[in-house]
RNA sequence: GGUCCUGUGGCCGAGUGGCUAGGCAGAGCUCUGCAAAAGCUUCCACACCAGUUCGAAUCUGGUCGGGACCUCCA
């Protein structure tokens, strides 16, 4: 079964056959460190660490590059302007790295939490000036860019043109027609500089009180925004490369330049498969800063935030994640957040309850039962081939979810379905659980000592029923209960306990 | 205005023309000293109108609603 991939370039489910056998080369847009990350943020990141991970399950060695866009006009919040010209000692003076460094350890951090492999390589724009540079220069030899008063602009109508005759208009990415779009073009800073509108700066002169410059030929400047992503990725995955992801906002332009860049430079299409994820929405409308809906990761995980009714935790957000379709809008409520923590409790204590069934050599008793199952288990491969059908997977799993529980609960006799089968649910659901959606469930603090404590009032509790003390055993249970600990009493008179 | 996407039960969300997606919430039952957990059962749906078809949530046309991109944006 080959895995399909949704091509935003054709508009098609592709069967994934990499450049290189063996080998698969994937690039993602990263983050804009000039300010903390949201969760919009979340969703690609997830996305394409459960991509990442399922191209190493099938086996293949995957450089994975995401980069950290640090260039560019960035002031933070509440630091006045005048700053960068001012005369102040250098501590008071707003750093540019400084910000930069703050916001890419918070992102680091946010993507530790949310259990996200880091990528292969994951390189600065600003680490990066010479190669985009070096980049620039090819496309002004080639002729399609032009230098203007220290700036440098693409010229999108005469690779337009060029590239139809290949097949390759400007637009093909984001369905959009050159021609129809002229006009339509909003006023910008320094429009006058374009010779057309849908032309774009690949360098920008900078003005005395910008603060991040660099040297050039063109004078002293910083680079344009699309640039970096095509020089890095052509520099780590060469002229053309399998994988190329992001948010689908990106489609249009950043995406569409990073194209016309490259193919000028390269002489060649960058991108085997685009793949673009859709947007994270609340109350129906997209979650970002121009929109003043957004909610910060940090405030997510701690539950500060007007419209948040709790804190919720990065495996409830990854779970959240999960049981939609990349590609399709997600919107953001209290209600739905709450029923992925629950959802995702009662699957992850049911995912630790079949790895304690102990395996042994029978038969199934139920064969209609066992036979479900295993076609269930088997849709698993085939619900994520089919371009990283995730909600679907998970759905099966919750069918299972109660054969499981049953069998634990004894409410279901074991030999109901095969040994051979139960060892398949337990092979597969570590494989998908842990391994492909990357998901953890870890309880803070010291597991060792709570474990001790725990034991400790589950045997006095035991004790006190015994005695028919029901006023101490409630009082236990409910006080436990209280500070987030659940106890279960089991049908063989044993306790067991999770935590909220 | 242009291009495109979308409208599924109380909420979120899969849905490739015919077979109960799934989760959370609600109801009933089993188990339990009482609970919880778990299991079993169950209610609630395909924006509207017309068409194609033996059969449409799924295809076509129209109506109305929502959204994205065209500007930085995941």
């Amino acid at each position: 079964m080959p895995l399909k991939i949704y091509n935003s370039l054709t508009r098609k489910k592709e069967e994934f056959k990499p450049i290189t056998p063996g080998y698969a080369g994937m690039y993602v847009c990263g983050p804009t460190v000039s300010g903390e990350s949201h969760l919009g943020h979340a969703r690609p990141y997830i996305t394409f660490d459960v991509v990442y991970r399922y191209l190493q399950h099938l086996g293949y060695k995957v450089r994975y590059v995401r980069n950290i866009t640090d260039a560019g006009h960035f002031e933070e919040e509440g630091r006045a302007a005048e700053d960068k010209i001012s005369t102040k000692a250098i501590l008071e003076k707003l750093e540019p790295m400084e910000l930069v460094q703050k916001y890419t350890n918070m992102f680091h951090w946010a993507m530790q939490q949310f259990n996200n492999i880091e990528p292969s390589i994951e390189p600065t724009a600003t680490g990066h000036i010479v190669e985009q540079i070096t980049m620039i220069e090819k496309i002004i030899a080639d002729g399609y860019a032009y230098v203007n008063n220290g700036s440098v602009y693409f010229d999108v109508n005469k690779y337009n043109e060029d590239f139809s005759k290949k097949g390759m208009p400007y637009g093909m990415l984001s369905g959009r027609n050159l021609d129809e779009q002229l006009d339509t073009t909003r006023e910008l800073d320094n429009q006058d500089e374009k010779r057309n509108k849908a032309d774009f700066a690949l360098w920008k002169n900078a003005p005395p009180e910008h603060i991040m410059r660099w040297k050039s030929p063109w004078g002293e400047g910083f680079p344009g925004w699309h640039i970096e992503c095509s020089a890095m990725a052509t520099k780590y995955l060469g002229t053309q490369f399998d994988i190329h992801g992001g948010g689908m906002d990106l489609q249009f332009p950043h995406h569409e330049c990073e194209i016309a860049q490259s193919s000028v430079c390269n002489h060649t299409a960058p991108v085997r498969y685009w793949m673009h994820n859709n947007m994270i929405t609340i109350n129906g409308r997209k979650m970002g800063k121009s929109y003043n809906n957004v909610i910060k990761l940090s405030e997510l995980f701690t539950g500060n935030h007007p419209l948040l009714e709790q804190a919720y935790h990065p495996m409830t957000i990854r779970f959240f994640i999960l049981q939609s379709h990349y590609r399709s809008t997600l919107d953001f409520g209290n209600e739905a957040l709450q029923a992925s923590e629950k959802a995702f409790k009662r699957l992850w204590e049911a995912y630790e309850n079949l790895l304690k069934i102990e395996a042994g050599n029978w038969q199934a008793t139920d064969t209609a039962l066992d036979e479900k199952i295993n076609k269930q288990i088997s849709e698993f491969t085939t619900f994520i081939e089919d371009d990283f059908s995730t909600a679907k997977v998970l759905a099966n799993m919750f069918e299972i979810v109660p054969v499981i529980n049953g069998i634990k609960n004894k409410q279901l006799p074991i030999n109901s379905i095969s040994s051979a089968t139960i060892a398949l649910m337990k092979q597969q659901f570590k494989i998908f659980i842990e391994d492909i959606f990357g998901l953890t469930y870890n309880i803070t603090g010291d597991i060792n000592i709570l474990n001790d404590v725990l034991q400790l009032l589950i045997d006095i509790r035991k004790e006190a029923k015994a005695n028919k003390n029901f006023v101490t055993s409630d009082t236990i249970r409910n006080e436990l209960l209280r500070l987030g600990v659940q106890l279960k009493d089991e049908k063989d008179g044993n306790i067991s306990w999770s935590i909220d």
